[in-house]
DNA sequence: CACATATCTTTACACTGTCAAGACCCTGAT
DNA sequence: ATCAGGGTCTTGACAGTGTAAAGATATGTG
């Protein structure tokens, strides 16, 4: 079946890569299935990516640029509520999106190793994280924190949503689907404990 | 050359397993490089564990146990310190936990799938999480707090910390290991941005 | 039209987990 | 003591994986 020259197979490899990505999982996920998906040999994603690395970083630069979009979409959505609220729904989207994607919120943080050199994935990885930060912000600002304990506190929040997510994960992961933990408790809570 | 008998095979294969581990990282590690480690054919590892779904659970096991003992033994070193300064402190152990056993770390929260079914591996990750919030216990009982409330911010507190633990890893392994985060921000500065 | 290049296929190799069959050694009953 | 049986390890095989090399085909350029 001569089918030579798709057309855009890169693309095509993608998509097809985050079909088999939701069916299988990512320890299930081989070039040879994608390539498959496609319809094409099983040696011709070498050409568009270097190796199956390759191709889940490309993949990763998605998932990060849809993370970063949903972050934003949340973000213009309760421009008008008081901060602390604006904290606590965006943080709520970060968990949401772990949720509803449960396999790229996986490959964008699990251990499977990336190529952070990549400067795509350099960029919009660290476009997800200032897009966070850029929700902090107005909150330091009444504040009046200094940078060094600025950061530090930026790092706290980040910290304690995403762990959040990734426990909620491991959780879902292990004992199936139903676990009724999907809202974030309210970050008064920690007030309360701490102070 | 028929070595055969062993003699406890199961646990030099373990022991084995951990040293390819923190040489090869997860994904280097295979039954056959513990089975050529331990000097032993490659089928051998398949009649100890079922699988290396099953060797990997067993691995994960030692890791939680040591990880709860690392909890436990800063938990005792800090019994007279007051109650935030605990907290902190044994939030500290669970960070430099993840920094000196990066490898375990990895294996006890990764997307790899390991077998909780298994009733050792289920009972050794329930002590950790005990432990982590046998500390935390002492802070509700000043604050009266009721069940679900209290529920709710040991699942923050222990999102927080292991957020902190997971990013700082992700760091570690994309940038090198010149991070300057190994100390985890105090706490109050939560307070501070929330209140 | 002819040539060059990009794209995909075919073939091959080393590696993986896992299964089945055999070889070996120890134990216990006769 | 000897012989059967079971536990332990080896050997061999198979399907699957990533990846490299070489061949086939289509597109574009002179």
């Amino acid at each position: 079946m001569g089918d030579y020259h798709h057309g855009d197979l890169a693309n095509a490899l993608l998509q097809s890569a985050r079909i088999v990505l939701n069916k299988k999982g990512i320890h299930g996920l081989s070039l040879r299935a994608c390539a498959a998906h496609a319809g094409v040999s099983h040696a011709a994603p070498a050409h568009h990516f270097k190796s199956l690395r390759g191709l889940l970083t490309e993949l990763a630069v998605i998932a990060f640029d849809q993370f970063t979009t949903a972050l934003q979409a949340e973000h213009k959505q309760v421009m008008h509520e008081p901060h602390r609220l604006r904290l606590q729904k965006v943080c709520q989207a970060y968990v949401n999106f772990s949720i509803k994607e449960p396999r790229l919120f996986e490959l964008m943080f699990s251990s499977i190793p990336l190529d952070f050199e990549n400067p795509r994935l350099k960029s919009s990885s660290d476009n997800a994280y200032q897009q966070l930060i850029a929700i902090v912000h107005p909150l330091f600002d009444a504040k009046k924190m200094d940078e060094k304990r600025r950061e530090q506190t930026e790092l706290l929040v980040w910290s304690l949503v995403h762990g959040y997510a990734c426990l909620l994960m491991n959780e879902r992961e292990r004992y199936g689907a139903g676990c009724t933990k999907e809202t974030l408790p309210d970050f008064g809570l920690l007030v309360e404990l701490l102070q």
